[in-house]
DNA sequence: GAGATTATATACCTTCGAGTTATGAAGATA
DNA sequence: TATCTTCATAACTCGAAGGTATATAATCTC
């Protein structure tokens, strides 16, 4: 004897609001509809679920059992509206987020704690590439949102990409460093110093390879490899060796007095720091909650970034 | 965002099964019925519930939390179709019976403790009327069955009878009464000794009344009325008193040697023990059950009755 | 106890979801 | 790449649940 769910929380609705009338407005239906289920499904199981002629209808024993199952699976089922409601209002779900390695450590993971913090429900699976792979996970469905620098020429068709920041590198040193802190510096001065290479998948290492073109030199010493944001500031604190960094990262840096930046511009191709994303599958609201709240950390970092600015120049 | 609850099973039942055609086949549904149920259910929330382009299909989180709800949903039901089940077999529910209460007490009551015995869900309300009180709450469906004499000529039109033993009445005593274990009595023996007297409604009393009509007597000497079963056999056990009782509850007495009949043969109308209830109103199925049983246990008893007569016969 | 009031049942119709079979498409597997 | 398995779609039927309007029956009230 199958029984409906829809029926157990009906009569649940009926006896816990003391009547058909007011159980079906609880429910949302009319009164007829549930006085024909109830009566459909007396019938079915060949037993009164309420006792016969009795105005302020009277639950049977049967029905007072059936009830208590009918309760709980109308809070299952109210459980479930309200996962489902987090859900749509992006509150909860996953967002999968992909992108450069120094980039992600040092600039997004911040933004995502306190993303986090606001919605704590919103599971991050972060992973990390450069431009090309993360292009392919975009439109093979493996990633939500990229965040990496992009020369907007180079974009593929079938994603789109939201600037965020220019994508400008500057060469990172300790700020004990021999050049920190000098107010101008010609490019052949960095000769003489090792370098931590970033990887040669990087846009990080065509500008490290650019710069050193521009001053003739096709060899360099390599002093370390291979780290992450984590090593290479320890090794750079420790050493004289210099890098290449995105600004933004060196700029999120400052507070810590881990990093300096020269003052030498780094020629390199229109580029910029951005989210890209696959239009074609319609995001969840869990990832359109993330992109809009790094669209809005961005913006505040960017006036913050000028704003710091300004303070420097006029201080000079 | 309402959800159905049939959806949440749909949902647990996939995720359980391993995959949307093993889950269609467990809920008994066809793999059609369920892949659009869940496509219609994705269009509605407006997420995904499984992987897109995944062959065994892979449930989302959302997908996954779903089914913890559609999983209490299924086990709400499991155990609503089971109460059913019992109910519908006979193995729950409620028995109102009522009845003469020396008979309820001394023969009825014994039945009623091996019928729970074997039925204990079932629970039995039993109340004391006499036979038109019976008639009138079967009527009016205040009792499922009611157990008691009747003259079958006087059986109201809407009720059905079912004989179960001979109505006969006897004069009973102490065992150690006086008159007790006499072969044979003349009825004015019976004259100087007190009486129990019987409830007035009761067809007891009117055999009182017709036994000492039929010895002159008008007046008769009544030293204790309105108890029940068991007062009465404190008093008599402890008193020359003598009263009226039905023979099967003498009978069934007899191993506790509570009791002796005197032989003497009380003229009363045509009147069989038995069971009394209303066809209009379609009983339930504890309620046949309990019939059934009695039925039987009275089969049992009147082969019983028989064979100790014979013996007592044989014996003398 | 008659009428008023309220609650439940019925009638009648509409609509929508869920069921079916048959078939197509797309991963997975070898 | 061919084949197998599994899921999705198509086209249709059917029944249950929805609604409004209204009848009927219990209970209340005086």
């Amino acid at each position: 004897m199958k029984i409906d769910s829809r029926h157990l929380e009906i009569i649940a609705a009926i006896v816990d609001n003391g009547g058909l009338t007011e159980g079906a407005e609880a429910l949302g239906k009319s009164q007829p509809s549930v006085s024909r289920t109830v009566a459909m499904l007396e019938a079915r199981i060949g037993a009164r679920l309420f006792e016969k002629n009795r105005r302020p209808l009277q639950p049977t024993d049967l029905c007072q059992a059936l009830a208590v199952e009918g309760r709980k699976v109308l809070a299952a089922n109210q459980t479930a509206s309200a996962l489902v409601k987090r859900y749509v209002d992006g509150k909860s779900g996953v967002v999968r987020v992909g992108g450069t390695p120094f980039f992600m450590d040092g600039v997004i993971s911040g933004m995502i704690a306190e993303f986090q913090r606001a919605y704590p429900e919103i599971r991050i699976e972060q992973s990390y590439a450069y431009a090309a792979d993360l292009s392919r996970q975009l439109n093979s469905n493996a990633l939500d949102v990229a965040i990496c620098p992009m020369d907007p020429g180079a974009l593929p068709e079938t994603l789109e990409f939201s600037a965020l920041l220019d994508g400008r590198n500057v060469i990172a040193c300790s700020p004990t460093h021999p050049l920190a802190g000098k107010p101008s510096l010609r490019l052949s001065e960095i000769a003489p110093y090792p370098w931590i290479a970033p990887p040669v998948e990087s846009p990080l290492y065509q500008d490290l390879r650019s710069i050193l073109a521009g001053i003739g030199m096709t060899d360099f010493k390599v002093s370390f490899s291979g780290g992450t944001l984590a090593s290479i500031l320890n090794i750079l604190t420790r050493s004289d060796a210099l890098t290449v960094l995105p600004y933004s990262v060196v700029f999120m840096l400052r507070r810590q007095q881990a990093l300096a930046a020269l003052p030498i511009r780094i020629n390199h191709p229109e580029r910029s720091l951005g989210q890209m994303w696959n239009p074609l599958q319609n995001d969840r609201p869990s990832v359109r909650r993330f992109r809009r709240f790094i669209d809005a950390e961005f913006s505040n970092l960017r006036t913050t970034i000028m704003k710091h600015e300004q303070n420097t120049l006029w201080r000079r």
